[in-house]
DNA sequence: CTGAAAGCGCTTACAG
DNA sequence: CTGAAAGCGCTTACAG
């Protein structure tokens, strides 16, 4: 049905490897031959076929992204960068999520669609080390976010300890020396929210204060339903707060609503510190202070350094893992501050 | 690098017909010769080639979906639900966004990217009729959401019309009559929000009341920041008000924004109606009533049809373009009803 | 500067 | 039930 080079080749008087000269802007081609195959061209409407272009190559141009949840605003946000930062390259993003299932994730990193995508950008919640370990060939892989593998992947994530002290350290200027900690699984072995509690801790214990384990709540999932469920059992046990740091933004927001149920002002009554500056959490009623991220950056980094293993790939010295960390920083706003910036 | 069905018939001592039966659970295979090919696909490791695979059969298992808007959570909510109806048919999903842009629409329609994709899902803003009759060729297409074209594409969409005076009605039960209409596009002439806006109208004016221009407000996109700057320029025409219809929840969301700075309350001085039904919508501090369309059943009509589509592509009576209208109903929140469900 | 030919890995009539 | 062979549409050494 399509029309192939070859038809373009017939009706340019040429041979097909000319044409194809011609499409991919080979530079040795006299002009005149150029102009004719232009013009068969375009009378027939020829687009190259990519999969067969891919099959010769070995590669397709496409880069699969795997994330835990799009209804996750940060996720969507960060898939879009992703989108835009690979288009730079001409590189097309087939997305996928895992729920933040491990099998699902294991799946995927295990190369699923090998031989459909060049490389994998892998955005892990639940993967253990071991199945990264138990992973061979597949394409190139690289990771993103808080969670962190002794195993030989390019990983993009911030410092998230830092900008975890940075948050509590924020609290604790404001005076607050009561403050929660919302997000962490409530199996202990296996914590995904590991760094940004460990940031809790040491911030509140080298400011001389006590972290204490009461003050972390537990929740099943990252999303909003969890941060309100887990702040409105945290109230009901009778724990004195002033402060909440949330494992990210929709939990915090969660986190604010059952607060306000409750008659409880936020900043005045509780202060909320969030983690990933996604859109909604500046037009909340109260606009919530929180860590940013730079996902653009993050998006750019993870497709540099996707392309760069793919390309590495057929020649002998690729460069080790490497541990990547895009900038960050700390957005005040109401949440923290009543006189904060409100944007 | 790969292991090839070539290698795999050798090793298995068999014809690559034969090893390629069995790898498509091609019926008619002896137990025996079964056996001896999986084992060698085992031992190999062999994965097929879906490039391959793709380039022969001419279909790749490949679905694109061009949304404006990955940061705007319906359009995130709704590909997380396409890709899952995608994945019941053991389709992929390509995702791309056109950022409401008419020429990335229009690029996207023309079939972009054809030849890697068996069909596309397309979310039109700003795109026009004669974009879409200037399409030649191309994949099948299935178009999605409030703009309606004289194009022979099949169209999923709630009935916007309907969705649109239900949601006005409600705020008329409630006893307003100063209801505004929030994301119409400033050029009047190519307006996006068609249907909505001539929903607010006909109800107004079926209950016997004016449908006054000045409560119609302007945006340039329809994000929260368009819905805040719109409501606080509508209140400082001083335009009298005691309720607000927004095109979509995120534009009601920042309106609402807007509306507390001014120390209005929801919904006891304005009330407020959305449009998507997102997540966020429930979590706010005053949950949002708002229009809901089945999203999941939005997804499943169109990879449905798309793929019906595609099967046709090849047989000769495609069916003639359908207008397919999925489910939705009004919930009704703390936006309109101090004792409304609260999630 | 251009052409003839092989081959990427698969599926599919066509034989047997 | 299985095999030998052609061909999907492209790119790429290899000649000339």
């Amino acid at each position: 049905m399509g029309v192939s080079l070859k038809d373009v080749a017939l009706r340019a008087g040429v041979s097909v490897k000319t044409v194809s000269n011609v499409v991919n802007a080979y530079p040795h081609v006299t002009p005149e031959t150029r102009a004719r195959v232009q013009r068969a061209i375009d009378e027939l409407g020829y687009r190259p076929n990519l999969t067969a272009r891919h099959l010769r190559k070995g590669r397709t141009g496409i880069i699969a992204l795997a994330v835990p949840e799009l209804g996750n605003p940060y996720f969507a946000e960060v898939a879009g960068a992703v989108i835009d930062a690979a288009a730079l390259h001409e590189q097309i993003v087939l997305l996928d999520h895992t729920a933040g299932l491990r099998e699902k994730e294991a799946l995927v990193s295990q190369g699923f669609r090998a031989h459909l995508i060049d490389g994998l950008i892998l955005s892990p919640i639940q993967l253990e080390a071991e199945d990264l370990l138990a992973r061979t060939g597949g394409p190139p892989m690289v990771l993103l976010g808080e969670r962190e593998y002794d195993a030989p992947y390019d990983h993009i994530a911030i410092d998230n300890v830092a900008a975890a002290r940075a948050a509590v350290r924020h609290l604790l200027d404001l005076g607050r020396r009561h403050i929660a900690f919302l997000g962490a699984r409530q199996e202990s072995a296996r914590q995904p929210a590991h760094l940004r509690l460990r940031g809790w801790r040491q911030e509140i214990t080298a400011s001389g204060g006590v972290a204490r384990d009461a003050l972390v709540a537990a929740t099943e999932g990252y999303d909003r339903r969890d941060g309100a469920v887990a702040m409105a059992a945290l109230l009901d046990r009778g724990e004195r707060l002033d402060a909440v740091f949330a494992y990210n933004d929709v939990v915090a927001l969660g986190a604010m609503r059952a607060l306000s149920e409750r008659g409880l002002r936020v900043p005045q009554d509780v202060a909320v510190v969030g983690f990933d500056d996604v859109e909604e959490g500046r037009y909340a009623a109260v606009s919530l202070t929180t860590v940013a991220p730079d996902k653009h950056e993050i998006a750019r980094l993870a497709v540099d350094c996707l392309l760069e293993r793919i390309a590495a790939g057929s020649r002998q010295a690729a460069p080790p893992p490497r541990r990547i960390r895009p900038g960050h920083r700390l957005v005040v706003r109401e949440s923290t501050a009543g006189a904060g910036r409100r944007f």
